[in-house]
RNA sequence: GCGCCCGUAGCUCAGUGGAUCAGAGUACUUGGCUUCGAACCAAGGGGUCGCAAGUUCGAAUCUUGCCGGGCGUACCA
């Protein structure tokens, strides 16, 4: 592809003296391998006719590709059209599987996404966020990039003093030996429990609201003296823990890990020093007892960072994060994986930034997701306690492949879920339907695997190469060699704008392709045997390199 | 009010700095397993790409206005 673009470009300079990049597009099968609309492009510039300027691009074009395409053709208004001989398509797909893009080569990068917040239960929305962010640092490290991926959370702030409050009340005071009454199962769910209620009457009784702000100090306190012995402190780290053992036992089954976790608690000190530091070189303003930052000058919005209680709020504890992350890497680029709902948060958060260190700022990329909504309309709130779990989404999808096929199968549920998630394009609201959203039918990701196990299983069916590899391919084998073909591209794109949604697209364009060829014509036995079998060996590389990359196993049995 | 995002088939979504771009899945109707795995394949109906204007040889895609929806907008995150 990159030869045929040189070529391309050094023709245009020769016969029309003009410099340009002409892209190559993958078009409809009919028409060929490779198209490119330069012609029309440059028609414009000389003021000829796109027809004419076609057929002096392709004159001149045919001795210099004459090794390469077997046919160069003009189509509609002037589109020229490119199919690369036989050979050269397999020796394409041939190096499909390990071809990768340099993009990030060597670059440091520190990905941080999941994020769910101690005390609180780890919602739909965080599956959905820790599978995407799995996969774009996977995308990441494919370029090149030396990925480190981290994890953030809320071990401090308003939340904990409201599940705080609950806690209390729940064991009668200050009793963290209570705590062991509490099975082990129930950990995470009761913690949950206790969040709603400690919200409900934050919202309701006036009397309770006071006491929990309080308790929001004491836990920053509790931080400050190093307290892990005190009653409180007790029953604080206590239930933290049982908040991360949940946070780990539902990584753990979606096959994600983390190298670090940033409490709150551990960026808090940092974000504070920072903000007073840079209070008095002015960069933050006081306002009403609290410390701001005026995003007004910048077409922003003006925000907290230390509230009137001497507290840090998530700003404050944003620039602790990344000062810290700053220090524990050195990072080339930092991008962290959140939901949309706080784009214009992040962008107060890194102007701020920008007028102390804006090396920290330059070097950051934050990358959004739209909401998960429950089908039904029925909106989420955790502090309502009607929200869907990340546990329940796995249990739902087991529960529906076992009742698909018969059996229990946890390689089909991660690719049930993950793969519903992510291929759509990034950005947008998703809809999670608990009934139909998990389907094995159709562009999923069972689908995916399926088409991988039925070409193992023809694999495993041959020994050795029989006969020799065909100099021309039949049409349903020219096809999926074609396909497997633009795996690299595909990959290239992807990590160019951080959309994993295209190798989903590709990757099961790429299984029908196979499907439509493994249904009317056989590998094992065929006198074509030695090609058919080098595309399907090609194809399962391929197909099983994409699944690696989006984090979705491809067994060779089902 | 202002800012950001979104509006494509009944439903869920691809396609988005132009052309070969009106597509997929699902649902519905129908056909295909004595042959490498039917979680598959094939066929059919179904859309004024929210509306309108503009730019262009050409617009789902770019510009503007409007309509509809979501999120954000000072001490939650």
């Amino acid at each position: 592809m990159q030869k045929i673009q040189q070529i391309l470009t050094r023709v245009i300079q020769k016969v029309f003296n003009q410099h340009m990049q002409p892209e190559l597009s993958r078009p409809d099968e009919q028409f060929g391998d490779f198209s490119t609309n330069v012609a029309l492009q440059l028609a414009g510039k000389i003021g000829k006719k796109p027809r004419e300027v076609a057929e002096e691009l392709v004159e001149a074009l045919q001795p210099e590709l004459a090794e390469i395409a077997a046919d160069i053709s003009i189509a509609g208004p002037g589109f020229i059209n490119i199919r690369i001989k036989d050979h050269l398509l397999l020796a394409a797909a041939a190096v499909a599987p390990e071809s990768k893009p340099d993009t990030y080569k060597d670059k440091v990068v520190v990905a941080e996404y999941s994020d769910p917040n101690p005390f609180k239960v780890l919602h739909a929305g965080h599956l959905y966020t820790t599978v995407v962010g799995d996969a774009v640092a996977n995308l990441l490290q494919e370029a090149g990039g030396k990925v480190h991926r981290v994890n953030f959370g809320g071990d401090v702030g308003l939340h904990v003093g409201r599940t705080m409050w609950a806690i209390l009340q729940e064991l009668g005071g200050e009793h963290p030996e209570k705590l062991s009454s509490i099975p082990k199962a129930q950990r995470s769910i009761w913690l949950s429990q206790q969040y709603v209620k400690g919200s409900n009457a934050y919202s309701e009784d006036a009397e309770a609201k006071e006491a929990i702000i309080k308790l929001n100090k004491r836990v920053y306190q509790l931080h400050e003296k190093r307290d892990h012995t005190s009653p409180f402190a007790q029953i604080y780290w206590t239930t933290r823990e049982w908040s991360y053992d949940a946070f780990d036992a539902i990584y753990k089954r979606l096959n994600v890990s983390f190298e670090k976790y940033y409490p709150e608690s551990e960026t808090t000190e940092l974000g504070i020093k920072t903000v007073r530091e840079q209070l008095k070189k002015g960069v933050f303003q006081e306002s009403d007892g609290a410390v701001v930052f005026k995003g007004e000058p910048y077409g922003l919005h003006t925000r907290v960072f230390i509230n009137s209680n001497g507290l840090p709020t998530y700003e404050a504890k944003d620039i602790g994060l990344i000062m810290t992350k700053w220090n524990d890497y050195k990072f080339d680029i930092s991008t962290v994986i959140t939901g949309n709902d706080i784009v214009e948060y992040m962008k107060v958060v890194l102007k701020s930034i920008e007028q102390f260190a804006p090396e920290l700022s330059n070097r950051s990329k934050h990358l959004t997701h739209g909401m998960v909504k429950m089908a039904g309309r029925v909106k989420m709130s955790s502090r309502k306690g009607n929200i869907l779990r990340g546990d329940d989404i796995l249990d739902a999808a087991a529960e529906a492949t076992k009742k698909a096929t018969g059996q229990i199968n946890d390689e089909a549920v991660l690719a049930a879920v993950k793969y519903a998630f992510l291929k759509q394009r990034i950005g947008g609201d998703i809809i999670y339907d608990p009934e139909e959203s998990v389907s094995l039918e159709g562009n999923s990701g069972p689908y995916l695997q399926y088409a991988h196990a039925r070409a193992c299983s023809i694999l495993q069916k041959t020994t050795g190469f029989e006969g020799e590899i065909a100099a021309e391919l039949e049409p349903a084998e020219r096809s999926l060699a074609r396909k497997i073909s633009e795996y690299p591209e595909v990959i290239q794109k992807s990590v160019a704008d951080m959309m994993p949604h295209y190798i989903c697209t590709y990757l099961y364009e790429l299984a029908q392709t196979f499907n439509r060829f493994y249904e009317h014509n056989r590998v094992v036995g065929n006198e074509r045997q030695a090609t058919r079998q080098l595309l399907v060996q090609l194809y399962a590389d391929v197909l099983k390199d994409g699944l690696r990359v989006l984090n979705i196993p491809a067994p060779v049995r089902l």
